[in-house]
DNA sequence: CCGTTATGTCAGTTTTGTTGACACATTAAT
DNA sequence: ATTAATGTGTCAACAAAACTGACATAACGG
């Protein structure tokens, strides 16, 4: 069977070649986004879990342990660690919960927030470049695709109810 | 001063907003993605690391060690330990170059064809979903944003060229 | 022949994740 | 009021996947 007519009897064809092609997108995309920050990190001799931990307690100030582990998906002793060197060294701060006193809610210092800016700052460049060259729609069809990857639970985090939006809930 | 305001007089508030609303669309996809071959693979023992590799070799047939490297931006020692173990247990086979014998071309064998596929459906079921529910205009959006976010050099990968086009070139 | 390239390997280390067990304080439920 | 469940932390051992540095071999290219 040659190439063309193969092509004309099974119409699976290109679309396995477009579902591969979304594979790798994803692939060398988030392989050179994660990479941007990483000199920045070893300066302060931190990994990317550093980064992830710091991003997101940066976006949900105030959060509580268990929703940044379900943001992560990582164990509570991998978490600890990590979190916990970032406590100690005056990045994150952890205030007990007033309604509920088990909780540790996790804030950024000055520092931290400080740090959070330099780090993640090389990453919105990338993103806002992507963003500018593929215009507004492309953008909306890049959200669209990414929404309906992610677990349907942590889709609502990006629902369009403006910039607020994001912060009513924690995780 | 007041929220709406400060979107008044400010108009990069909603850009950041934006900005960071993409990191994160990256990380919930990239981390949902990534899971869903977790579990094929540990019923056969093997990591993330081992399906990127399987992966890409099945993607690129008669690749050579230094552009497998060149597209995982890894150390040639820790690709050397994935690698070895996917040689030694027949799911990868190596041949000396012809134009060039220092060459050690890699290419899947049927048991390696067989688990990459196996390994690849989930994947390729998650992105087949989230491109129908986005629409192929969506899609088209993904991709260019995608595009923009990657290495200059690994752009030509994905020119439109016809189903063949990513094959031209290994690395 | 000699410098460079492609690959492989030995040895040690680091980062980031895992499991399992247990402890403590607090909240919720019976 | 006692008991069960929850939120958090911690100790210990382990595993995956990356890293650095050094060195070796074979083959290519001028």
């Amino acid at each position: 069977m040659a190439d063309i007519s193969t092509r004309k009897v099974n119409p699976l064809f290109l679309r396995e070649e477009e579902l591969r092609q979304g594979i790798e997108l994803l692939f060398y995309a988030y392989r050179d986004f994660t990479e941007v920050a990483d000199q920045m990190l070893a300066q302060y001799n931190f990994g990317r879990a550093h980064h992830r931990v710091i991003y997101f307690v940066s976006r949900n100030p105030g959060i509580t342990v268990s929703d940044l582990l379900s943001i992560l998906k990582i164990t509570k002793q991998s978490l600890s660690r990590v979190l916990g060197q970032l406590v100690r060294e005056g990045f994150i701060e952890q205030k007990t919960g007033v309604q509920d006193r088990r909780q540790r809610l996790l804030t950024l210092t000055e520092k931290g927030e400080a740090l959070e800016r330099e780090l993640t700052e090389k990453q919105r460049a990338l993103i806002a470049a992507a963003y500018r060259e593929a215009g507004a729609e492309s953008v909306e069809g890049f959200r669209k695709v990414m929404m309906g990857m992610m677990e349907e639970k942590d889709r609502k985090r990006f629902e369009d109810d403006g910039p607020g939006g994001q912060r009513r809930r924690a995780g």
